[in-house]
DNA sequence: TGATAAGCGGAACATGGTTCCGTATATCGC
DNA sequence: GCGATATACGGAACCATGTTCCGCTTATCA
């Protein structure tokens, strides 16, 4: 039904140049400082100024979801890349690390997705719709190809994997990727092809 | 073990009438604005500085958890005078109508509690340990007079008016009360007294 | 290649947490 | 009662950060 007013010239090349550099600088700080960094380190990142990130995200939580989204959609494309390049269960451990290393950077969003504000409320369900896919083909791929066990869901794994990776304390990091390791190994023992051994 | 290094003198008593008057005020602001409330708002309405109010409460956690507390225990107290004023049924129902309206001044402080600030990990289980003896005792002196039925747990019933009390909307206020009362009016359909008529 | 709309940068403003320090006063020994 | 003095007070000042505004710059188009 709506048609978009035709507009007399194309959106500036700067302007596009822009947008982009302030996602890439936000996604850096946000990593670095949490969804809660000030906006003027990141238009400082960008090489741009203020005024420019106020007028493409004209509140904190428009870029925030914006920035969300756009890891959210490298994250899961990977899948498919990874699943070209490598054996399906190397393919899958790589990816589960890349999950990872995403969760890793998503320091207070948690808190900001209780927050009430608008703007969070789809992330949520953007998170599942595109995340659960993608693991679920490599799942998929991996067990036809017996190199793991078959009976594993996508989501319980997304979900088990954020748990994991919230565990804090001193080097949280380590412990988490331990632990992602310790999953990952539990997963290839229970394969068809490596028998039913299945003791301690 | 330790033992305080025994003052010379007593503290001050404006310094104990101005740190009662701030968690007073506090309590107002918080249950207006939210507990993100603005620090000179409190001390505008306490009638005193600022600089009073964070030589108290070196920042603004540890006064949010103050009032917290200090609501909590008058709202848990109110239990006793209650059971010594009306009978236990009354008691009963007039407390959780308090219960829920300590709930309604509790603006963000949800997400506050999510936040990770270390002043606030203790509040949970404070909030437990007080409520939970507080409403058992009604619940069982109520119970064993016949008036309502027997099988309720304190904490479960915690739980269930913190929910119903969350859920938002046009009157949310008006709709929890309502809801209240349809919980305490099933509280009482159950007692043994009238029998166990529990048709529609 | 000039006209012009689109876009830019960053100063300026608003808000709110926190600190600092000169002033006021409650307490205590006399 | 009466100073002396430690204690506490008030609020201006400072800093960090979100947000707006507007004069200047520049990509686009004819």
């Amino acid at each position: 039904m709506e048609q978009d007013t035709e507009p007399k010239r194309r959106v500036r090349a700067d302007a596009l140049r822009n947008e982009d550099a302030v996602l890439e600088a936000a996604k850096a700080v946000f990593a670095e400082m949490g969804v809660d960094a000030p906006a003027r380190e990141i238009a400082l990142k960008a090489g741009v100024g203020v005024g420019t990130l106020y007028r493409r995200f004209p509140n904190r939580a428009d870029l925030v979801a914006s920035v969300f989204r756009r890891e959210v959609d490298a994250c899961a494309a990977e899948a498919a890349k990874l699943l070209d390049a490598y054996k399906p269960a190397d393919a899958l451990e790589r990816w589960l690390h890349r999950y990872a290393a995403f969760l890793a950077t998503k320091k207070g969003l948690a808190a900001a997705l209780h927050s009430g504000d608008s703007a969070f409320e789809t992330l949520p369900a953007y998170f599942r719709a595109n995340f659960e896919p993608a693991l679920a083909s490599l799942l998929e791929r991996a067990a036809q190809a017996g190199e793991i066990r078959d009976d594993l869901q996508a989501y319980d794994l997304l979900r088990a994997i954020g748990n994991l990776s919230t565990a804090g304390g001193d080097d949280g990091a380590a412990h988490a990727r331990r632990m992602l390791d310790l999953l990952i190994d539990g997963m290839r023992r229970g394969a068809k092809a490596s028998g039913s051994q299945d003791a301690d």
